[in-house]
DNA sequence: GGAATATATCTTCCTCGGCAGATATTGTCT
DNA sequence: AGACAATATCTGCCGAGGAAGATATATTCC
């Protein structure tokens, strides 16, 4: 019994089960989200650890990679862009910086601020993991047709959206 | 510009303005589905806060709970339904006995095994915090149709399914 | 019964990230 | 200029969780 029940279904059972007086609707939402967060993350961080980077460290690269050309931001724009405390971004520069895929300067005109640029081997590391990185996520769709993808884009961005996010 | 759009939204204008030889479109799904993760876990958090449990102790306690009486699990199957290791179910169980919540024994017919199960307490905690909890998922639910909440499971499910978690 | 293997849990060590405060620098006001 | 506030970053400490190995107990095979 069960056994065509998806693991947050039989959660869903087991509450209603035991506290028959609760809803447990928003978990079949909510709780599977949540799951697909973890299982995602677990099928997307093998392509950030075969070059090397945990997935934090790609999401610094890569927010340098997107603001373009000379690929620079300060940490406090590294901070709000990736939506990491400045502790972390330091910590995660220093790793970056040691690894020689981004430098630490100096900025002339206000000596507060650092400057995080990419060194010409991360640029080209991370041009070439985020498009594998790309292809990955879509192959995670690929059960989706194109009209469930747009429904489900739809739907998340309408959440986000209530949300502000 | 850009101001009508989510954060997701522009992270893919920026790869589409810096890597126009890249389809971002599954950035759209996961990438929002990974915020809403975050977002949703900020929002829930508190209620656990409250309780003075972290979120993973409060996983350990549900999974008791769901059990059903006796409320008592081993640290195996701990560790199999809330999805962590077992070295992260004895330090849980740790905190959660010097809380007076559970209880940690030995089994009679198996020297190998121990029992951790709900005090009293424990038991009137949890039953207290998950219907508050449930309640706090439906409030971020709320902006939502009855067919849009239907459609977003069904997705949802789709995809767990397809992914086997 | 004894040795080898299997099982269940715990311990140790490590990384990561956040938080709070410290430090350095700049801007403002008198 | 000097004092004070604002800004930007870094440091030190802490807790959470995982991985790998250690320990304790049980089972199997001879």
């Amino acid at each position: 019994m069960n056994g065509d029940l998806d693991h947050v279904g039989r959660l869903q059972a087991q509450w209603a089960r035991e506290r028959p007086d609760l809803d447990t609707s928003a978990m079949g939402i909510i709780g599977r989200l949540h799951r697909l967060a973890d299982a995602l993350h677990t099928e997307l961080r093998p392509v950030f650890e075969q070059a090397g980077l945990s997935d934090g460290d790609f999401d610094v690269l890569a927010a340098l990679r997107r603001a373009g050309s000379p690929f620079a931001l300060t940490p406090g724009q590294l901070a709000e862009t990736t939506m990491i405390t400045s502790g972390t971004v330091t910590k995660r520069v220093d790793r970056l910086a040691a690894a020689g895929l981004v430098t630490r300067e100096r900025v002339e005109h206000d000596g507060r601020v650092r400057r995080i640029a990419l060194t010409e081997p991360g640029r080209a590391l991370v041009d070439e993991v985020v498009g594998i990185h790309f292809a990955n996520e879509e192959r995670l769709l690929a059960g989706f047709s194109d009209l469930e993808r747009t429904r489900l884009t739809h739907l998340l961005t309408q959440w986000t959206t209530s949300l502000g996010v």
